[in-house]
RNA sequence: CGGGGUGUGGCUCAGCCUGGUAGAGCGCUUGCUUUGGGAGCAAGAUGUCGGAGGUUCAAAUCCUCUCACCCCGACCA
């Protein structure tokens, strides 16, 4: 390709729209171009690199026995309300209706539509096990799109639906996709580390992520990884040992009522009556449902609301407003305890049945009680870990190492769902003896588009984005320095068309440019090689290769400008 | 949804506080010079100042409403 015949509008500045480094690049590159809030034109340099992608998955989708199909973009939410997904789904789901008034979904998702559609065409097991996939723009109106297409609102994904007779049929199933999605993400040069994750509005048993780590707080989900063994899981789901706390065996105090007038915070409450916020006791109100709930949890530590929401079962879980704390507490926010609190349900994290002589608030304006005890003092109908992870905790593994976090992006899930969706929609089979039995189904998703950023995320510098050769849009760019000269012109058409010839992505830079803006922005869109054809080496027959990467240059004859590059490709 | 911020030429922004008929840089067009890391000179084109309403002799500027976008939070296959 010439680059006078591709679109590629670079831009000389960062974008104003954009935060992080790989979201400038690729609007900067002439990769993007926003429409709306979470939603993107791809140009022609984007189409090629989204190309490469899902050859890519296509081929190791395919490799692991799944057959490619498309589904339809539009749902009937009969479907969705079949499946329970109705109401869980929330504001996320996009909805319509039609010129009918008939309920419309925006797919965000397809296990209701895959699910209906097999329920009438397998009847047998000899039928299965069946994995079918499709590649499709998705959409979900994420409630606050952010970092370009990390979080966008429209998006590409591969998902991916396996239907299996039974558990163990299932694992066979499972363990291929998982096998498949790493040599995806290896292909694409990406180190991708697989952790453990909840399943969210998925449902179903089990889950994991694929993750590629990140340094920055780009990557929006933070995980944590043990350093001794291979444990490694999203916040939401990670556990610890629980550790032990000093002060296990203090002896119980008798309880105390102190003014705190004004205090509401733990660092406000801790500093003034000069204790840990370990021995702080946080009461939290929630709104499960309809219900309202407490949970309590220790004052350095966080709340993790997945953990919480799973705990219950609860469909919604919100913290109850202002109002609400003081109606159930007759306190305002910041003095709420447990001690007192009638006709609800409390929920205490594993670490607070621990504390002796802790300090809470004491459902009065102005006032905490001290040297609290569980048991004693308070009870709680539940006891369960609540809590966030924090690193330098001990993995609940292997039992030694330490647990660390770090932010990641994830670029592709797998879920075992079993027998939610085919039970909820009814889509059943016929085993061996004749009973009718409902299938075993797994759900695979790759953030294409999510994919193709992860990649500039993790592979750019001050100049701009450095692609692996495997998914970038063109492996070679030729940069004659005067398009005017024509030996320099001559030549570089010669090496171009060679390179054609062998079948590698090249782009010939045939601008009327000066050579700095040339090699700018052959830095700045990313190209692995590039090739420069100048007056001077010229004389000397000679051009020059220079890697992206490592900025190395290498200068070969003109007639091996072409070997040496392709020799040079296996690398990158 | 709560809090904060921004909308001015294709892009990045100044001007707004203190009202007086719209600017810079980049980009674009033409010409000459220049040609290995975002060139120089000269000449030019491009804006209903996000939208609606109001105050005023006069509104980009003040007021009200509204829309869009960005950031923080909540949320997240």
């Amino acid at each position: 390709m010439k680059w006078s015949e591709i679109y590629i509008p670079t831009l000389r500045e960062d974008p104003a729209e954009a935060e992080i480094d790989s979201h400038k690049l690729l609007v900067r590159a002439g990769y993007i171009r926003k429409l709306a809030a979470g939603i993107y034109n791809y140009l022609p340099l984007m189409q090629r690199v989204l190309l490469k992608i899902t050859n890519i998955v296509r081929e190791e989708m395919n490799n692991a026995g799944a057959q490619e199909i498309l589904m339809p973009v539009l749902h009937p939410a009969e479907l969705w309300q079949a499946s329970g997904r109705w109401e869980i789904m929330g504001k996320e789901q996009m909805r319509m209706k039609d010129r009918n008034q008939r309920d419309l979904v925006l797919g965000g998702t397809h296990e209701e539509v895959i699910t209906t559609f097999l329920k009438g065409e397998i009847r047998s097991y000899r039928q299965l096990p069946l994995n079918l996939y499709q590649i499709q723009v998705k959409f979900r109106d994420e409630i606050r799109p952010r970092f370009g297409l990390l979080r966008a609102r429209e998006f590409y994904m591969k998902d991916a639906y396996s239907f299996d007779t039974d558990e163990e049929s299932f694992k066979i199933s499972y363990q291929k996709m998982l096998n498949a999605y790493k040599r995806v993400f290896d292909r694409c040069g990406l180190d991708t580390k697989m952790v453990e994750s909840d399943t969210g509005a998925m449902g179903g048993k089990a889950a994991h992520e694929f993750i590629v780590l990140v340094d920055t707080a780009s990557g929006e989900s933070v995980v944590f990884s043990c350093d001794s063994c291979s444990y490694a899981a999203t916040v939401e789901k990670a556990i610890s040992l629980e550790e032990k706390i000093s002060d296990d065996h203090e002896k119980e105090k008798p309880l105390n009522k102190v003014s705190t007038p004004n205090l509401k915070t733990v660092v406000e409450i801790t500093n003034f009556l000069n204790v840990s916020p370990k021995k702080l006791v946080k009461t939290l109100l929630y709104k499960a449902d309809n219900q309202i709930i407490a949970a309590l949890i220790r004052g350095d530590q966080e709340l993790n609301e997945v953990k919480l929401k799973n705990l219950i079962g609860a469909k919604n879980l919100e913290m109850a407003d202002a109002a609400t704390v003081e109606k159930i507490t007759g306190a305002k926010v910041g003095f709420s305890g447990p001690i007192g609190l009638k006709n609800l349900k409390i929920i205490a994290d594993l670490q607070i049945a621990k504390l002796k002589n802790a300090v809470t608030g004491a459902n009065e304006n102005d006032f905490h009680l001290t040297d609290v005890n569980f048991k004693r003092d308070f009870k709680a109908d539940q006891i369960a870990d609540i809590r966030n992870v924090v690193s330098g905790e001990t993995c609940p593994h292997c039992k030694k190492g330490k647990l660390t976090s770090s932010y990641g992006i994830e670029v592709g899930n797998t879920f075992m769902l079993g027998t939610k969706y085919s039970e909820s929609l009814g889509a059943k089979f016929l085993d061996r003896d004749g009973n009718e039995k409902p299938f075993v189904m797994g759900s695979y998703g790759i953030g294409i588009t999510r994919t193709a950023q992860a990649a500039v995320e993790k592979f750019n510098d001050d100049k701009g984005i450095i692609w692996p050769n495997v998914i970038t849009p063109f492996s070679i760019v030729i940069t004659p320095t005067d398009w005017n000269n024509d030996k320099i012109k001559s030549k570089a058409l010669e090496i171009y068309e060679h390179l054609i010839e062998r079948n590698v992505a090249t782009l010939l830079d045939d601008r009327d440019e000066r050579p700095g803006v040339k090699f700018n922005d052959a830095d700045l869109i990313g190209i692995p090689l590039r090739v420069t054809l100048g007056p001077k080496n010229l004389e000397k027959n000679q051009v020059e290769i220079q890697i992206r990467k490592t900025k190395e240059t290498i200068h070969v004859p003109p007639a091996e400008a072409v070997s040496k590059c392709l020799q040079l490709l296996e690398n990158l």
